[in-house]
DNA sequence: CATTAGCACTCTTCTCTCCAGTCTGCTAAT
DNA sequence: ATTAGCAGACTGGAGAGAAGAGTGCTAATG
């Protein structure tokens, strides 16, 4: 069923409201306010049947509105589609993210930095990740005479290196011309187009071989680049989190590396925005916040996320917006690095 | 003035009950428990003395005592002499750690993760470091015609990377040739002897050279390695932090990048371990803390740190031989890496 | 018929008091 | 030197009361 239009105002009141101030919405301060000429009486009247719709409810009997996870829902929706952020505010941003140089994932970082401060939550980056990794270059580095560094370039310009030890003595040399006949034979490939190669003449180059491709393959199993997260004491700040319980439990989530894997956003690959809010989140320790994201990169090549999490009482039309707009800015300058 | 036996059995009952449980320890507790043939009043005689030699002290008139900054130090003195883990937990610890292959970043994560499930607190380790970095191996890898990425390995295997734009088409042939040449040139030097080279030929190769230098200078600059903390919410499940001001002291000391560096540590660089509690903290906002650290890594060459940092009333008697324990442990398999 | 004024009722929150419990500090006895 | 005993201090929780905020309902109003 559809609301009424004076409904939808009272709605917004109530919500904006109370994302303002964290307290319950009384019918008189949604009178006095916003020059709203009808009386608190009538508002009640309204507030009932917003209440029966499930937009709103009531902490206690005598206590003011706050709104339901459906209400934020509709809520957000709404400001997904509207709310842009100033070009003042663009132009904040823009020249914040401009005072790195240099690497990728401190760049990511002053990003997530950039965002928690301002939306006061927490911002998550990941860095862009291909969906098959292909290895751009290949370096092995000796240690000591048993044992070398696997120096692995992917493209996005990311870097994976492991330690690999031998039972025979190795020397740089040896290692040097395994590294030129891997790179001249592997390069651009996927880890599935190596195994194919017979490259592998002696043990040794069999052995690297096996490293490439494991380092590869884990790179591929995971869903996200690693990951950046910045501005947990600006969310702890929110009266959300007074009591020390929640404190924990949103730390435990974070403590745990796969938590951003296990929630499902079925509109991010399309390149939409994805708002959970609440309940709808299947994380259980998530099902009081909410969460914004969206992908950023290149579609079908390399893609990270970019997003906030927050209590369900955030500030979504600050929120949405800044998201889409840094998302926008990190596809096009993340170019530079790739 | 020194401790007569008695108060010294006090004392550390005292401290011994209040780390456990947090709670004011009352005469009769001391007389009841540990077997002491003495009755309440007397130990409330001595306690009275303890307190004018300020070792501890009563939250109100009449509640129990509880220890003060002056009686941990007394206590972490003592411990640091004699505790020594059982052999099962060093075991236990030792196995614990072997669980993981590969990167030394995830490595020492790992071993910063088990330090703080073991103590309860939060764990600090950091990546080890040269106290002048030398080059190990450089590579350029074209990202496109007017970008590049520098890939840097220095000794400690440890890896940094940039991305360097040109103001003119630049190939991978030429990248090629370049690195070849600073490889040659600057393998094993730090980036003063790389400065008083004179193999500057191209303006391109000025430029790599300078980036290079750039490099190493920054990392030259960190006291520490990369930093991995791990045991958050431990700590913060301490009853120290059951108000959340406490906890957002801390998020914001923690979010710092440099927290660590502004630490004040005399005995760090000779070897030993350093028990910082609570006032003598030059970090106010680890007045209320304490903070167990200790170097590990090969003295003069790459050194790392590995700590716990933890209120107060932390379990010295665990804590510090962990610390100690594992700092050895980390030590004898860094090389592996290096 | 939508709107409103008025009022009874509910619930929270703050403060005050009281009481039981805990523990010390002191004194006098051993 | 040690201890028993007791007065006094402080905490913490329960309970009561009052003030305040806000709703729901009803009846009146334009």
């Amino acid at each position: 069923m559809s609301l009424a239009p004076r409904q939808k105002v009272i709605l917004k009141i109530i919500i904006d409201r109370y994302i303002f101030d964290a307290v319950p919405v009384a019918s008189k301060t949604i009178a006095d306010s916003y020059g709203l000429k009808i009386s608190p009486a009538t508002i009640r009247n309204e507030v009932a049947s917003l209440e029966v719709e499930g937009y709103i409810m009531h902490p206690h009997h005598s206590a003011g509105s706050i709104p339901t996870d459906k209400a934020y829902r509709h809520y957000a929706r709404l400001v997904a589609e509207k709310s842009q952020l100033s070009l003042a505010e663009q132009l904040l941003l823009y020249q914040l993210l401009r005072s790195t140089k240099g690497e990728i994932g401190q760049w990511l970082k002053l990003a997530a930095t950039i965002l928690s401060r301002f939306v006061h939550n927490l911002a998550v980056v990941t860095l862009p990740k291909m969906a098959q990794c292909r290895l751009k270059h290949l370096d092995l580095i000796s240690l000591h005479d048993f044992a070398a560094l696997i120096v692995l370039v992917l493209y996005e310009a990311n870097i994976k290196k492991r330690v690999i030890s031998f039972h025979r003595r190795v020397s740089q040399e040896d290692l040097t011309r395994i590294a030129n006949r891997i790179n001249a034979a592997c390069i651009g490939k996927t880890s599935i187009e190596i195994t194919t190669e017979e490259l592998e003449n002696s043990l040794l180059e069999k052995e690297v071989t096996k490293s490439v491709i494991d380092i590869l393959d884990s790179e591929n199993k995971a869903k996200y680049g690693r990951l950046y997260i910045e501005g947990l004491c600006q969310m702890l700040s929110q009266p959300e989190f007074s009591n020390n319980s929640a404190i924990v439990r949103v730390l435990e989530l974070i403590d745990r590396e796969d938590w951003l894997q296990s929630i499902s956003c079925p509109n991010l690959n399309s390149g939409g925005i994805e708002i959970i809010i609440g309940q709808k989140n299947t994380e259980e320790a998530l099902q009081d916040l909410s969460l914004v994201i969206r992908q950023y990169g290149i579609p079908g090549s390399a893609t990270g996320i970019i997003g906030v999490l927050g209590p369900k009482r955030m500030d979504y039309g600050k929120t949405i917006p800044s998201v889409n707009y840094l998302s926008s800015v990190l596809s096009k300058s993340i170019t530079k690095y790739i």
